[in-house]
DNA sequence: ATGACCTGTTTAACAGGA
C-alpha cells in the first residue's frame, strides 16, 4: 500500500499535476495540504475518474486539505481536534479500508508560524501541542497509522541546505525541533529517516533565490508512522522531478510503502 | 548583487507562504 504526501500550494493551479501525478506515480492514498479553496471548487470528478475516492476540508484562499484514496473512506474528521474555535482547515483524518485491514491515515498542515516571535509563532506551538494530544489518544488504539503531511519543520541540521540561515526562523527554531520530537517520541517512526540513509533530502525549495536550482532546500514534509504501520514499512521516497514540472508547487510529494 | 517568487482576491496592491 503506497501512501504519498504532496502540499500543492492550490488545488486549483495545480490540478493537472496532481492527476498526472495520480496516473504515474499510482498511490493508493494521496495526502493534499493548501487547497487553498472551498469543497465545492475541489476538482473531485477529475480525480473519481481516476478511481480515488475523495474526502475534503477546504477554506476559501488559506490552508485546506484533502485525502484522495482508492479504497474507501470511512469515519471522515475534519478539523484537528482540541479547540472548537480554531476555523482554519488544517487536519482531516479517515480510516482506509483495504484488503489487508484498515489504515487510519491523517493529512496535516501544520501552520507555519513566522514571524516569531508573535502571535502566529503562539498559533504554531498551540496547535503542535493539540497534534501531541490528539496523536496520543490515536497511538492508544494501537493501529496502523499514518500522520504525514507539511509539518512546517525542519527536524535537524541535516534537513536544510544551511541551518545557519534559518537559525531565527519558526521552522527550525529550537522550541520548534522540542515540539515536533515530543510527538514523535510518542513512538512515532519518520517513514524517509527509517529508510533513508544520506543526509540533506528535500521536500521544499522556494520559489525566490533559485533555491531549486542550487539545491537550497528543506525536509518538511512528513510521514510518522505508528509502530503498527512502522511494522510495515518496506521503502519510501521522494518525488524531486515535479518539482521541475511547469509551473510546479514550491513542496514535491513524499511516500512509504507499507507490505501486506 | 545584501537583487531575483507564487497564488488568490479586493483585479492593484495586498496578505500569506517558508
Amino acid at each position: 500500500m503506497k501512501i504519498a504526501t504532496w502540499n500543492v500550494n492550490s488545488v486549483k493551479a495545480r490540478a493537472d499535476h496532481v492527476e498526472r501525478y495520480l496516473s504515474e506515480a499510482k498511490p493508493d492514498v494521496l495526502c493534499l495540504q493548501e487547497l487553498k479553496c472551498v469543497d465545492e471548487n475541489f476538482p473531485a470528478e477529475r480525480y473519481e475518474a481516476l478511481g480515488y475516492n475523495c474526502a475534503v476540508h477546504g477554506q476559501k484562499t488559506y490552508n485546506g486539505v484533502a485525502i484522495l484514496s482508492r479504497f474507501p473512506l470511512e469515519d471522515v474528521t475534519r478539523g484537528l481536534p482540541g479547540d472548537s474555535k480554531d476555523e482554519q482547515a488544517r487536519y482531516i483524518e479517515a480510516v482506509i479500508s483495504t484488503d489487508d485491514g484498515v489504515v487510519r491515515v491523517g493529512s496535516i498542515y501544520l501552520p507555519n508560524g513566522n514571524p516569531t516571535p508573535g502571535e502566529k509563532y503562539d498559533y504554531k506551538l498551540k496547535w503542535m501541542a493539540r497534534l501531541k494530544a490528539h496523536a496520543a489518544k490515536l497511538l492508544a488504539l494501537e493501529e496502523p497509522l499514518v500522520l504525514c503531511g507539511d509539518y512546517n519543520v525542519i527536524p535537524g541540521p541535516d534537513d536544510v541546505w544551511d541551518a545557519k540561515a534559518w537559525a531565527d526562523d519558526a521552522l527550525y527554531l529550537p522550541e520548534t525541533r522540542a515540539a515536533f520530537r515530543a510527538i514523535e517520541y510518542l513512538g512515532f517512526t519518520s517513514a524517509i529517516e527509517a529508510t533513508q540513509s544520506e543526509p540533506h533530502l528535500y521536500t521544499f525549495w522556494d520559489y525566490q533565490r533559485g533555491a531549486w536550482q542550487k539545491d537550497h532546500g528543506i525536509r518538511i514534509d512528513h510521514l510518522m508512522l505508528s509502530p503498527q504501520a512502522a511494522d510495515r514499512l518496506s521503502q519510501s521516497g521522494i518525488d524531486k522531478a515535479t518539482r521541475g514540472w511547469e509551473r510546479p508547487s514550491d513542496h514535491v510529494p513524499v511516500w512509504c510503502e507499507l507490505s501486506a
